[in-house]
DNA sequence: GAAATCAAAATGTCAGACAATTAAACTCCG
DNA sequence: CGGAGTTTAATTGTCTGACATTTTGATTTC
């Protein structure tokens, strides 16, 4: 691992992209512990300090932990998908938070992922997810559950019915995509009528999974995208009303 | 901004953690300054070194980006796509080598991910997205392209089909399916007779998109989808025969 | 042989210094 | 008065050296 004199970016961060290469490239494994950091200034030429703010840019992304005492040190961290998940959301907040992406786009992605979950979840769904779903539906009905506490559980319906694809890979994807939605659905009033309808789509695609009814579950789903999509636009002209 | 002087974590974590929270929470916005660092090392009334390991670390997560001088300092960063893309696609490659994904996960994944995008595409594609396709299929059909290099036109042909939604967030969320799984694409020895139906299959697709017919799009990926899995299973078979 | 102690190794933190970079303020001359 | 060059101040980047803390393992002692 050698790092580039010429290049005039930080010390840190070319010593951090180093050892991070290394291990995205396999030549270092889960588990396996990096030099100490005085081994690593040795080895890149560099003062204790540098090599110290090289290595919390890795345990920043999950990449490496650290570890003291006698046998302590950093060692290569096995990246756990409830970390991916983390960092995902947080990052999927922040770009639809700071680039302004509009509720329609969002919305529109969010709802053609889960659509593309919609028919492995049918096939494989277990009972779990299916209680779960059905008893988000129930808290869903209450009467007197706030906004935030409607998305959330909205949040954990669309969670379960996504899970039930048993792929935890399109679990990961969809994390991101739904979670960081919230923010902006959290902007709409649900009214009692609003809630009524969504209850009663989600009813439909609980239904249509527990049958195994892709065709069914993907019609309740679109039915849903198009009406997010009306709540949407009429919190976003409530908004401009009040703005303007 | 306030740490808690109770908790046992690193002083530098605790600090990435409340300015983190800062920007997320909207008590920052875009191209707000920092205090400087020695302004930091006052306020949490810890030392420069500690105050900068918590900076790099937010610096490694793209929050913030830091310039030198007399105005410099750090400052709150816009989170680009660009650099979303790049932090997902490192993150998904990451969990699919560690976490041992097989090669069916993945797979299923990305192209549930596609065909949700597939209708989208079909109708707002532009000529662009249209001929970068067309030059990949071409591409694909040369005779002596190295495994690799087909690898790499594959992904662009299907990033171009998911660009085509003209949905950002879904390009975003896709990127990482679709490139995560080059290195286990990788794996696969692709012959000319693999080659033949994969650019046939592609042709299908291209020309649905290119008529506006989804459901020719969605059919066409099915086979793919198959197709790939099919390829997969011989490679993993392969592997399995030569190690055993 | 077991418990207590000590030494060693590693990370975590601090203090102070200097280098490099950048923009603004200032000076000087035409 | 104005512009070009110079100085200055602010800020990040880096280094040196030190001490604190934590953990393990060896050593000593009973």
């Amino acid at each position: 691992m050698k790092i580039d004199p010429k290049s005039k970016a930080d010390l840190s961060a070319q010593i951090a992209k180093s050892i991070r290469d290394a291990i995205i490239e396999g030549q270092m494994n889960v588990d396996d512990r990096l030099p100490s950091e005085a081994e690593l200034a040795d080895q890149f030429d560099v003062s204790r300090p540098t090599v110290r703010e090289a290595l919390k840019r890795l345990a920043a992304q999950n990449l490496i932990r650290t570890q003291r005492g006698a046998t302590g040190g950093a060692f290569v961290r096995r990246l756990s998908y409830q970390d991916a998940y983390a960092n995902h959301i947080t990052t999927s907040t922040l770009l639809l938070s700071m680039n302004a992406v509009d509720f329609e786009t969002a919305c529109e992605a969010r709802y053609a992922l889960e659509r593309a979950c919609a028919p492995l979840s049918a096939e494989r769904r277990t009972p779990d997810h299916l209680a779960t779903m059905r008893a988000e539906i129930h808290r869903q009905a209450q009467p007197g559950l706030s906004d935030e506490s409607f998305c959330d559980s909205d949040v954990a319906f669309h969670r379960a019915l996504v899970d039930g694809a048993g792929n935890p890979v399109l679990s990961y994807q969809l994390a991101g995509a739904v979670e960081a939605m919230q923010p902006l659905m959290n902007m709409i009033t649900f009214t009692a009528r609003n809630r009524e309808v969504i209850v009663g789509l989600h009813t439909c695609i609980a239904d249509a999974i527990e049958a195994g009814t892709a065709q069914a579950a993907d019609q309740a789903l679109a039915e849903l995208t198009a009406y997010t999509l009306k709540l949407g636009d009429q919190a976003m002209a409530e908004r401009a009303a009040k703005s303007g």
